[in-house]
DNA sequence: CGGAACATTGACCCATGTCAAGTGTCGTGG
DNA sequence: CCACGACACTTGACATGGGTCAATGTTCCG
């Protein structure tokens, strides 16, 4: 994790939410192995905004969006949280956000008041927790500067690339996923429409960047060619 | 702070940097007033992307723009740090960001070291630096609604509103105030070009929104309408 | 007073948005 | 197993907000 890491764009870049190392979390870890599991349907939200921020959650399977809205009806994907992404940290009573399921999804649920107070008496858990925040916070601000500076090029390539990277770490192949969103959440992540995402895939592939076998199933051609497209150099290709 | 609350697009719309309200921070407060000061001159940087984080710094008179940069020189400011707030929170190595001054600006600097330690014995202040670590992500998250949705317009209405309350927050007067930053800077924050943020403070001029005695000097005519720009009703103006 | 940096304005262009057809793809029921 | 319907995705034609380039004003400081 790292609030204060990068330069190169690491691993963070897109997918949000922080999680937690298999590293010596043992009450944590412990905690959350006998927190209650609760199921959602895909579409199912799992709170809105406004909503009592009761408990703090950890993704096992599946996914969630995290959203913000305008009154129009405008969305802004904040981030997507995956298996072992906690979502709900912070401070607040209420939730500033829209948690809503983009597949079946199971959940670890903690209880935010025992947390609260299990962290005042835990520093090490405490730790955490601001470990996890930061990278919270540093996930934001890499978007921050893609939905800011990027085109639309950059903006899907630099997409892309952090779900390989993801997968990496996951110890899978890091040139083969299936996209677990539609292209409106991809739009709505990268601050694009519906459209500029898929003419962009299609670029992508013209270019050899990738394949599409499936519209949902992505297969990476040249990610050292898509990393420099992401970090600005490259000739505006 | 918080993390969670907006709806209505909170305090902290912008204005990203958390500052910590002048409760019982015994502690802290007096950590930082013991705290040896800093000078920098407007334009210096205070650290680098890639410089070890070994402070945390405080504002106490000036202003600090934080940005990252792509290799091709394209700025994304991150936020601006005004007196009163916290800069360097995080937990990593190294910092992930730029910090430069935007006008001469006198900083407390506590050693990152120290402060670690004495979280780590001290829930309260641990809480603290939570609270305002969840501060900047609401911040970070409120401007990625801006970059990635909003249009020119509701971008400049918006920075201007979080000005505004800002000053009203301090007591000052909400409908005047003056820029420390040049439209370069406010460019580089939103997402748009210093054309495009010029034409934009010119036509909310026309719209009877503002005035601009001098370049660097708002005055707000109309809050609501501002507000209700931003918060994306009121039929596209 | 003069010059440098910053800001505004205009003309033009282009990346992306919008609107409107198509074309998969997948689950369901016959 | 196939046919249908519902979505999701792609593609095209066109519109436009904001970017680019260039000239002109302003502000501020020495």
């Amino acid at each position: 994790m790292s609030i204060m890491s990068t330069h190169y764009n690491g691993d963070r870049a897109f997918p949000s939410r922080a999680s937690l190392g298999p590293r010596k979390d043992a009450g944590f870890e412990q905690r959350l192995a006998q927190a209650p599991l609760r199921r959602i349907e895909a579409k199912e939200l799992l709170f809105a905004e406004g909503d009592a921020a009761s408990h703090l959650y950890r993704v096992e399977t599946g996914a969630i969006a995290l959203y913000k809205m305008l009154a129009d009806g405008r969305r802004q994907i904040m981030g997507f949280a995956y298996p072992g992404d906690l979502i709900g940290l912070g401070i607040e009573r209420e939730h500033a956000m829209n948690a809503q399921a983009i597949k079946p999804t199971r959940l670890r649920c903690l209880p935010a008041a025992s947390l609260r107070v299990a962290a005042a008496g835990d520093p090490a858990l405490a730790l955490k927790l601001y470990e996890a925040l930061a990278g919270e916070l540093a996930a934001a601000r890499d978007l921050l500067l893609t939905t800011g500076q990027r085109s639309a090029l950059e903006r899907v390539a630099g997409f892309l690339l952090a779900l390989s990277r993801r997968n990496d770490r996951s110890g899978l192949d890091p040139t083969r996923f299936e996209l677990p969103m539609t292209r409106t959440d991809i739009g709505d992540f990268l601050g694009l429409t519906i459209e500029t995402v898929s003419r962009t895939f299609t670029k992508l592939k013209l270019l050899g960047l990738l394949e599409l076998p499936r519209c949902s199933h992505v297969l990476l051609r040249d990610i050292d060619r898509l990393e420099s497209l992401v970090e600005g150099r490259s000739g505006s290709v």
